[in-house]
DNA sequence: AGGTAACCGAGACGGTACGTCACGTCTTTAC
DNA sequence: GTAAAGACGTGACGTACCGTCTCGGTTACCT
């Protein structure tokens, strides 16, 4: 659910050769060991610290790189941070196939909990709370995480109602917070029963929750 | 649900008089001007700003007020803001005793989403975030907000459990997140759908979902 | 020199009884210990610190005493800290009666350096420096410290010309200034080279620039 | 004999070219116009204030530049005044070669009263004051002013023993202390009486002070 | 093979806010 | 009416980052 975005201006980067027309822009290409860099550089920081104490220097100065450089690529630490997640090796695995909507639901959910378990859950909160007061932060969380799993969520909702697995009164949008609110709600309240006891009961109880 | 806490030293300032004992503290008493000032000056701030670019030193100035009298009575931001968002008249309001735990569900549910669905739900959300951050801004939230709401939705859970109204088979901190996540999940997802109808609708919705 | 100042109202400061008639103060009268206090804190806390570091706050606290008490006797941190340094047992020292102006001034001369070179000394250029730019701690330096003794050499360098002792070319100012001044300069630029090889052979030195 | 110091990374800012190696600096190079009119403000400053009522915020401001700036290039206030005081026009003006080692130590004398005997006067007894407290202060003070004079000065008095034209007898600090002490001493105890006449009289007196 | 445009690092720039400290004054109760 | 305690508004401290800028120097495309 998260695999579909920030993919803004990242195609080319590596091919310095396969181009034919003269579209190809003039100038030094930017630069993929800084990119690379920064990123670990922002990854390794969140190890040690929240994404409202990492600093844009700090990430420069980690990665030996020009502060301009950064903010040349990314408008704002949000979109650094976003980036850094997202290419985290493991974090965009494919869905196995499932045989009716409730189990996609139910493989999603697991999906969600297992990635919000983890240190990645604590950033994830903590840039859901950064969305909360800075309007392009608002914009990159929820274009790159929060409407893929949504619109997931809501495709399965839909097809599940028209299948009848699910009540046919539900409101979608209601059933989408009916369903993910509970998981977030524990990440940002209490994170420490994000656990796998959770990750097993919840998905079937959501189920449950919105069956016909 | 919040009427609970923020009473460390507040209760007697005022009374000059009625003391017996000698347990009257010496020098100067903190001034109650000074504390309505802030807590005026920070309310009225938050109406243009969020609580984020909200700032000390904004505060003092527009309460008229040294950065030290803030510092001397709250630890950070986080402290200031919740005490101003308290403090606001119509906030403790108390709700009507209810004929059963469902209403009394739906009744603290319905005011839990009044309070959200305002500027003051902006705010709210925004201290959420913060403490997500920042360890004392989480227990200067939880103590203030978030337990006293909890604990009110626990207690009905259970005594409704008991007088089965709702599933035997429910986990109460699950149920708590059931019923509680998804309006918060709206107010940090999407807050322009926490709307009167949403607060029509959504209480009896989540009776329903953990209903016998 | 410096036995003469310091006495405005500190008088009758044991009195709080024998007094008779209908002349006693009204009220509380001004506490003798806590006079103390403030004047032993001052003087042990200037063994750590420097003046400029020195602050009422920290003289307050050590003497347990409050801020407005050292306010309400003293006008500010260098009137308290001239009378703490000249109530110290043993500054004020007779000298000995001399036998001609030459060796009145080698004797002032002596004590002089003698005061200077110790912790005192450190405190005197202290003073001396904070009343470069506080016009009252001037005037308390100046009063209490200073003119009592250029006043004195004054007078020996006085009588001296006119016994014939020194150079009947000589200006006043600039004979005190060429005897005092080495010996604060000493004091200010080289305080280390302030020792007893230079007592004992700078006050001879002094009078032969002066002699006839 | 205050030409000397102050030139710790000054050198070559104006210098864009005639650099071969590859040693020229690397980033943005420091705005000469930031120093200047840091180094403006604070001399238009000292005329209406102490060097102790002096602060880098008002330095800032007046001089329209971050605080940053002035703490990137200075330690601290004494350097900031030490160094607007030694680049202000006319304070370096080369003494014309003296005949003998008396004239030459009556034109530096001569020349140090002129400096003092100014508004100058006032900043150098604040700084020299400054530096009886602040270790760092005292060896900006030395080593900027202090040191180069003392050092000329010694210089002359030793040339003038071996010359025969002082007595063998002197001790060169002493001497020093004698021929300085009276200016400073003068300065610090009764400014108003370093005035022309003083230039004029002193110098000749001081030296013969000190003649064979 | 050059030119040149866009990149790179480094780091200085004017700012804002931080949290702390001491100031000198004010306002209590206790003696 | 002094003493203690301690809160008050003020204002400067020195630090951390912000996002922008200006350098010298480096690629790698496009004539």
């Amino acid at each position: 659910m998260i695999e579909a975005a920030l993919d803004n201006e990242d195609h080319n980067e590596e091919s310095t050769d396969n181009q034919i027309g003269p579209l190809t822009k003039k100038g030094r290409p930017r630069s993929t060991q800084s990119k690379k860099a920064i990123l670990k550089a922002t990854n390794s920081l969140l190890l040690h610290m929240t994404v409202q104490d990492l600093s844009i220097e700090a990430i420069a100065k980690r990665a030996k790189v020009g502060k301009t450089t950064i903010y040349r690529w990314w408008p704002n630490k949000t979109a650094v941070v976003m980036e850094a997640l997202i290419s985290q090796p493991g974090i965009q695995s494919p869905l196995p196939t499932p045989k009716n909507n409730a189990e996609a639901i139910i493989m999603q959910l697991d999906k969600l909990i297992r990635l919000l378990n983890s240190k990645n859950g604590e950033t994830i909160s903590q840039l859901f709370s950064e969305a909360q007061s800075d309007k392009t932060a608002h914009n990159i969380f929820t274009g790159t995480f929060l409407s893929p799993l949504i619109d997931a969520i809501e495709f399965s909702v839909e097809q599940g109602m028209q299948d009848k697995e699910f009540r046919s009164t539900l409101n979608i949008k209601m059933a989408v917070d009916i369903l993910c609110g509970p998981i977030f709600f524990r990440l940002m309240a209490h994170p420490s029963d994000l656990d796998d006891e959770f990750r097993e009961n919840y998905p079937k109880e959501a189920i449950r929750l919105i069956s016909a």
